[in-house]
RNA sequence: GCCAAGGUAGCUUAGAGGCGAAGCGGUGGACUGCAGAUCCAUUACACGGGAGUUCAAAUCUCUCCCUUGGCUCCA
């Protein structure tokens, strides 16, 4: 299978560093606020990224970061006068939550900053014995002039990223250079071999990954935005203080979220968050709405696209809700025409993992879902198809559902419905014996108001 | 300025030299007491403009126009 690497800007075979394992580490969220759609966005694709590898037989560690010191949180603390690592943990907490909403059930491990100052110390330390690092009276500071290659990831040289620069700490030998230990005197701050201070924002995520994965690793996403600087400071930091190259083999970045054509942000006043989106919407709506489009490619948020996910995706539940329905019944039949349509679900189910095996080509796999449920309609609108070849529809696309982390057969609603709607139901189906239909149109039309969808036959 | 990603049918998205895609929406028809769902047809000989390469270009090259993003807060 083939997977696009931002390093090199092509789509490459995927060959793990060690046999079918795979090391995938993604960029986690700053947990100063809550998440919003443009996390859910990365996340998701993150999520099913994973679950097609494990579906391929690989055998995956999913680790992700909670970055829960920073000055982004000091600042919000002090605003709402709590603690740093109270509130951090709050978000932690609302941003798990979030993540389980919305399917996305894969990462095997968090690691919080916080609980790996100690690594995180020791990498300072190394890079400082190598000299790719310095100590100023502000902090420790990467020196980004000991690398010819830094900038790789982002196509920009040194020259670039000295200009452009917002007030550069005047301590620094280059302005590019980034802090790996900032020297704070007020709280929350931690001791180090250096004084009291706290982490740069890059150095903890190469000092989680090492931890985990040693200072090589097979693939590390995060959102496009990310590339630069942050990614950029992680290749410097890990292959500088490890001596190894490359630290990563494949990086895979998410595309952009915008709202209704715009960025999405706070000054805007269009900013979304997963619990917001929420109250509107099924998470398996905006589930299918982020698989709708490539990861890669940016992704346009607004109520007309969600309604066109929720069409799409009920399309998918009919045809579940049918088949499982005729499964049931006993008005299915052989004609002999099953050879016909175990071939459409072969070609069907090659169609789709060919698309996933194409960079997760989701837009794809799911036109070739929707193929199948055209044919499967026409076939039931055609003839009778017998329940073995129903059940390797409902198998197939319980599969597809699996990859995607959408459930596709959702609970019939006559099962759950109280017994005063299904009274009403009775009523109305006498009234419709007598051909009262005035009556029963009303009852039917009522009920609908009230959330309840009836549809005869 | 530098670095990126784009402009594909009414809308949302794939594709990336030669068999005209998927969904949503609109319209007409079949089915139904009606509606819904489903099926059929249609919207639909789609690829920002121009030039070039090629037997063949939405796809490659050049050029122009437009949109969006990044350039040390970012998923």
């Amino acid at each position: 299978m083939k997977v696009y690497n931002t390093m090199t800007r092509k789509k490459e075979e995927l060959k793990p560093m060690n046999k079918n394992r795979i090391k995938m580490f993604v960029c986690g969220p700053t947990v100063y606020d809550k998440s919003h759609i443009g996390h859910g966005r990365t996340y998701i694709a993150f999520d099913v990224i994973a679950r097609y590898l494990k579906y391929k037989g690989y055998s995956v560690f999913y680790l992700q970061n909670i970055t829960d010191i920073d000055d982004k949180i000091i600042k919000r603390a002090g605003e709402l006068g709590v603690e740093p690592l109270s509130l951090a943990k709050k978000f932690e907490e609302l941003y798990l939550h979030d993540m389980e909403l919305l399917g996305v059930t894969n990462v095997n491990y968090y690691a919080r900053a916080m609980e790996h100052l100690t690594e995180i110390i020791n990498q300072i330390q190394t890079l400082l014995d190598k000299e790719f690092a310095y100590e100023t009276p502000t902090g420790v500071y990467f020196d980004e002039s000991k690398l010819e290659d830094f900038g790789k990831l982002s196509n920009r040289n040194i020259e670039d990223l000295n200009i452009h620069r917002v007030n550069p700490d005047t301590t620094k030998r280059n302005p590019g250079d980034f802090a790996l230990w900032k020297k704070r005197d007020e709280e929350p701050a931690w001791n180090s071999p250096w004084g009291k201070g706290r982490p740069g924002w890059h150095i903890e995520d190469t000092a989680i990954t090492e931890t985990y994965f040693g200072g090589q690793f097979d693939i590390h996403g995060g959102g496009l935005d990310l590339i630069f600087p942050h990614h950029e400071a992680e290749i410097a930091q890990m292959e500088s203080a490890t001596g190894k190259k490359p630290m990563v083999k494949y990086w895979m970045h998410t595309g952009f979220l915008n709202v209704s054509g715009e960025k999405m942000s706070k000054s805007l006043g269009n900013f979304i968050t997963i619990k917001e989106l929420l109250k509107e919407y099924d998470p398996q709506v905006f589930r299918y709405f982020v698989l709708s489009t490539h990861y890669r490619s940016p992704i346009d948020f607004s109520d007309d696209a969600l309604m066109q996910s929720q069409n799409s995706l009920k399309r998918i539940h009919k045809v579940m809700e049918t088949v499982d329905q005729l499964l049931e019944s006993d008005i299915t039949g052989e004609n002999g025409n099953d050879e016909k349509y175990l071939k459409l679900l072969e070609d069907t189910r090659e169609e789709f993992l060919n698309a996933m095996d194409n960079d997760f080509n989701t837009p794809i796999a799911l036109s070739a879902l929707f193929n199948l449920i055209r044919d499967i309609n026409k076939g039931i609108s055609e003839e009778k198809i017998s329940k073995q070849v129903f059940k390797e529809v409902k198998n197939l696309l319980n599969e597809f559902g699996d990859i995607l982390g959408l459930t596709f057969l959702v609970e019939s609603s006559t099962s759950d419905s109280d017994e005063l709607v299904n009274i009403l139901v009775d009523v109305r189906e006498k009234l419709r014996e007598k051909k009262d239909y005035e009556l029963s149109d009303e009852i039917r039309s009522k009920l609908s108001d009230a959330g309840i969808n009836l549809e005869d036959k």
